[in-house]
DNA sequence: TACAGTTGTCTATATCAATAGACAAATTTA
DNA sequence: TAAATTTGTCTATTGATATAGACAACTGTA
């Protein structure tokens, strides 16, 4: 941003210091605040915003949890290291091949699979009936160690017996539905919102409560269009961010 | 959601009645809260939630100031009839195109219009030099009389003089760069992420405090691959949801 | 009518969030 | 060393947030 100095707001269910948080981290993200930086002084920082000093010590201390700043007295306040992850959307979208030069070790981890009847959404994007068996995976999404995704999966039970083993074993969707014959998919549709994270996501995601997720619900089907995974995953706003390509 | 009863963070920063309403919000989105049906009543959802009647009370009424929901003494609370809108997102992502069929009238208004020198951010994305001269423009989208999006675009001011009178005037961009030789241009990139909505956003979008919007950054390019405008837009998460068709 | 179920209002209390001011402790600079 | 700058700690006060319980008001139904 250019220096949009926009304010913040009061009495809305979120308080201050949680605002002006998110603010640090947008100016992290934006460059506005360089890494390894100091940060401006509390004073400077109250006055940008308007708010007592008490309140943007009570932002610095929530980002200091977080691992994003460290203080130093005497010295200042220092913006660590931590560039958002890009992760790309389009037709070819694989978590793996997806961030490659930006991680160097990636992999889903299995959390929990459970077979269940198929809800009316999840029957129609898999163009089955609904009630039919389906296999519902958990899955988090891990990059040099960090969680930067949590994902609900369903496949149809009857073609995909037993996925759950294949994806504990190797750690990757597209390892996984080559068992099944499918050596290659396109991501057909995917639909983008936001949201507070729940409990669940707070814990797998290792984020602070009151972060915000970016979610994606997308269909994949193989080059014949046939559809076969219905996906929901859940990305820390705070640490990835989704790029969409042309023609892609 | 198939019902996964994740449960609710305390002392975030994020208010139990704000976190609430974020829930029935998506609960009506994804069909949890059918349309025009009475929510539970508040001891269910107190419950529930694993909150006091009182905090579920408080979220209701946001709701209820919202425009989401309407409250009957002794008959219960209903849910009002709000669809998200469906925007679609690609190649050729257009504004008035893509609501089609959602909405009867859609434009965008101009909110205000100056000249600027290029930040390093713009100039790298519009390839003109550091510190030349930009039209910013901020603009409203709007259909059927409600506010969708809220964009803060940048076109070279040597190429592009005088385009906020022509978008003023006519309320699209495609409009206006027709007048400029321009008949057709490609979205060339979208990074996308969420945040709380800032003041300026509040404003625009018509929203409550502690909303969320989802923040696209893009850069359209003529068929040549020369890039003619750089955009930030918000849409507000809780009444427009962003849909990705693959090869477009 | 009587009753069960629901939202609306009131009082009271405890904790969190935000402001205000003062001063201590550590670091850097003159 | 002395001064200026910056983060850390403490006390105090106010308003928002959340819980608890009781009861009124309204609706639909037995």
């Amino acid at each position: 941003m250019t220096g949009l100095a926009s304010s913040i707001e009061r009495r809305n269910g979120v308080s201050l210091w949680r605002q002006i948080a998110d603010r640090i981290l947008q100016g992290i993200a934006s460059g506005d605040f360089a890494e390894n930086a100091a940060l401006p002084p509390e004073v400077a920082l109250a006055e940008r915003y308007g708010v007592n000093r008490h309140t943007v010590r009570s932002a610095i201390a929530a980002l200091v949890q977080e691992g994003v700043l460290r203080a130093e007295q005497g010295r200042g306040t220092f913006v660590l290291s931590r560039k958002r992850l890009s992760y790309p959307i389009g037709a070819r979208t694989r978590f793996s091949t997806g961030l490659q030069g930006q991680t160097s070790e990636r992999h889903i981890a299995l959390l929990s699979s459970s077979t269940e009847p198929a809800s009316r959404r999840i029957a129609d994007a898999l163009g089955i009936a609904k009630g039919a068996a389906v296999i519902r995976l958990e899955t988090r999404g891990e990059a040099d160690g960090h969680a930067v995704s949590r994902a609900t999966t369903w496949f149809d039970a009857k073609r995909f017996a037993g996925i759950e083993a294949a994806m504990a074993e190797t750690g990757s969707i597209t390892a996984s539905l080559k068992r099944f014959g499918i050596n290659d998919y396109l991501r057909h549709s995917t639909v983008l919102s936001a949201r507070h994270a729940d409990a669940d996501d707070l814990a797998a995601l290792d984020l602070q409560p009151g972060a915000i997720v970016l979610v994606t619900v997308a269909v994949n089907v193989t080059l014949d269009g046939e559809p076969i995974q219905f996906a929901e995953s859940r990305f820390p706003a705070e640490r990835v961010e989704l790029r969409l390509s042309a023609g892609d």
